[in-house]
DNA sequence: GTTAACAAGATTGTCAACAATTAATTATTC
DNA sequence: GAATAATTAATTGTTGACAATCTTGTTAAC
């Protein structure tokens, strides 16, 4: 649904450059689109049916939020994370993502953690049918749900961020079948929300993020290595 | 010196989006750009010396971190928060700054205390002297060096927006000679920074904003005036 | 005298052509 | 045959002109 390919097809409604954000920002998500991967204005532009202008917007905000790597007169790529940023990402979120959680406790009406048990369905079954893209983007999802929630735009917008570039740093670090969440952690958190137990949702959500931190740590030396197909490719 | 009446002279070295960005940052929290401002391409292109597309390209950044609203075919102001925004922007600033402070104070070296004793000092100086606009500048700035001194480039982009929207926040709601921060609040800081007390630094960095914040909240009904007086000199 | 319609001016949005830089290919030399 | 130099192709960066939209000021009608 959310995928580049099938938007390619020039469609009636035209795309501003938050909606086209917000697609290559899935796209990352989802490891379609992998660290190193170029992306040239002229596809784009044939691929979203928009002129270059709208692009190099687009362009601009990803490459604000560290998501694309501008690189002048050399054209835009996919950023390809170093482990120190990596660590800087994951201290940045362990910093903000408890807290989110402990407001997002506080606010949850009874709707909202129906919705939340919903989302936590449709993890384990695009888990099961072995749907990679869509366990990933749910599982990603599910920490922006969190912070709108929390309704807080613009920690809502700062962990959008961070997830995505959770993604990239996975697709950088990460064993090449690893998911970015344990669904059954976020099980654990929603067990958390329905208790109103703020402190124990925070904890929960630290050795969440801890886990998934640890996934890369692991197999810290294959960046070189990641480094050299890219290149090839390119 | 860092005033964009200053810089409007042309000068040998040409600006980028982001010097461009940074200028504008500065100036409005400095509080020279208040709430509700005009931004016209065209001034901005004879103040910088750029073409239209430079402008164009910053305006955008600087709407994608809510300091401008953007109107399409009507041009861009400097934002004008609402409580709501400001409850969520302080909110969002209890959420990291404390942690920052955590992180800092785990990994200040001697020469930083001894920067921020310098920088403390200027603060002084700037508040004895009457300079508010550079006051106001270094007491931002104080928060921002504390990410700096953490080492995470991630969590020094988010402080830097949230104290901006800070500043633009206090142009709004704010009485009108109150300055963003008490500097002798930084100085309690300062002093758990050199006896190396994490949790006191994180509890002292939180009533600093409570504080920070309470100055708003009292005088909140005054909203409604502020956004006449704007329309009116609109 | 007030309101509504209309026209002039100014500002923003978009596009296409051109310039500049980089990457790739070919030619040349040792 | 390998390495270097030069040319060609492709991509990005920039500029300027034009179109669309909104604001402002004027005029006309009620």
């Amino acid at each position: 649904m959310s995928n580049v390919a099938e938007k390619s097809t020039v469609q009636s409604t035209n795309f501003g450059e938050n909606e086209i954000v917000e697609q290559i920002y899935d796209a990352v998500i989802e490891q379609q689109l992998r660290p190193g991967t170029k992306l040239s204005e002229s596809s784009l532009c044939e691929a979203f049916g928009v002129g270059r202008m709208r692009i190099r917007s687009a362009l601009l905000l990803l490459a604000s939020r560290n998501i694309v790597d501008l690189q002048s007169n050399r054209g835009a790529y996919i950023s390809t994370p170093t482990l120190e940023q990596a660590r800087q990402v994951f201290e940045a979120r362990r910093a903000i993502e408890p807290n989110i959680c402990r407001l997002a406790v506080e606010r949850a009406t009874e709707k909202h953690i129906a919705c939340l048990e919903d989302h936590l369905e449709n993890e384990r079954n695009a888990q099961e049918k072995g749907d990679r893209r869509q366990a990933i983007r749910l599982s990603g999802r599910f920490h922006v749900m969190l912070a709108e929630i929390a309704v807080n735009h613009v920690m809502k917008r700062m962990v959008k961020e961070l997830v995505t570039r959770t993604s990239l740093i996975i697709g950088m670090f990460g064993a090449p079948g690893t998911a970015n969440c344990h669904e059954d952690e976020h099980s654990l958190l929603l067990q958390a929300f329905k208790e109103r137990r703020q402190d124990e949702a925070a904890e929960l959500m630290i050795t969440h993020l801890n886990h998934i931190e640890m996934q890369i740590d692991l197999t810290s030396d294959r960046r070189e290595g990641v480094d050299l197909v890219k290149l090839f490719k390119n």
